[in-house]
DNA sequence: CGTAATGTTGCTGA
DNA sequence: GTCAGCAACATTAC
């Protein structure tokens, strides 16, 4: 589940937690999930300190005192905890870094999904597949209208898609596209040349603000995700038609449908989400 | 039991 | 080259 905000929200409390400390020891039960060397990932970040935590996209970016730089995709349910050194880990451990300071900071994932890879910092944007070629953050300094607006044009896909490829923009999933198209009152399978100028500055306002809106409620808690603390989202509670179909659109009042569009299930409303 | 679920990658064929 | 469709990854929940 983790989008954007989610995964920042992760971040920040990564970051409260473990920024400065340095990792004695690592046990990986489940080595599938290191997409490296394991036996490189393991020598190279015993008695490594975690500088820093940087984020790009969905993509967390553990920076390592070695030069060294972790790369982490929490995929679908991937989470982070910092236990107790020695506690029992979960059934879906994968990954322990027992830390110096006597705490363990544990790497779950129940759908086995999320995947690691350790990379010399500064080469991560060639050596990791989905870093290659991903796009601008959607904020207001990096997602220029322009850049969007030319890019739109010269794809025929609909834009449902369009918006969860993460070569375009990085960092929306199938929650917030469905929210933001929603909000700009675009039908999802909407093909992107025949967005209007307009339609273009609004979606992407919407994108923008909705980013925003979504990491300063800590993330969307719909399955399964917390944050490194436990605790849940709140922007569950802010979803005008993820998960509302069935229910009444907040703006017009006509009960919100699911279709599949890109075999992702879409949910919006036929009255205000109108296809060209 | 069947189906769907939040993400990404890679293949095939049009 | 572009795009849609599908499978794969592995597990849980309804």
């Amino acid at each position: 589940m983790p989008e954007l905000p989610e995964v920042e929200t992760v971040r920040r409390g990564l970051t409260a937690l473990v920024q400065g400390a340095q990792v004695n020891k690592i046990q990986v039960p489940y080595p599938k999930a290191i997409v490296s060397d394991l036996q490189e990932f393991k020598t190279a970040l015993v008695g490594a300190v975690i500088e820093k935590i940087d984020r790009r996209g969905k993509y967390l970016l553990f920076r390592f005192s070695n030069q060294k730089t972790l790369v982490s995709h929490l995929r679908m349910e991937g989470q982070y905890s910092v236990e107790p050194e020695g506690d029992t880990p979960h059934k879906h451990t994968e990954v322990i870094f027992t830390l110096a300071d006597q705490r363990d900071l544990m790497y779950n994932d129940t759908r086995r999904f999320g995947r690691m890879q350790l990379v010399e910092t500064g080469t991560e944007y060639q050596q990791v597949s989905g870093l290659s070629k991903i796009g601008p953050e959607p904020t207001e300094a990096d997602l220029d209208v322009t850049y969007l607006s030319s890019i739109l044009a010269k794809s025929h896909r609909k834009i449902k898609p369009f918006l969860l490829d993460q070569a375009n923009l990085a960092g929306l999933g199938n929650i917030y596209t469905d929210e933001v198209l929603w909000q700009s009152q675009i039908h999802p399978e909407t093909l992107t040349d025949q967005l209007n100028e307009s339609e273009v500055e609004r979606l992407r306002d919407n994108i923008i603000a909705e980013i925003k809106r979504a990491t300063d409620h800590h993330g969307t808690t719909v399955h399964s995700f917390s944050n490194v603390f436990g605790e849940v989202g709140q922007f569950q509670n802010e979803l005008d038609v993820y998960g509302r179909v069935g229910e009444p659109c907040r703006r017009c009042g006509e009960t919100l449908v699911k279709i599949k569009v890109a075999q992702r299930g879409t949910t919006y409303c036929p009255v205000c989400q109108v296809k060209k």
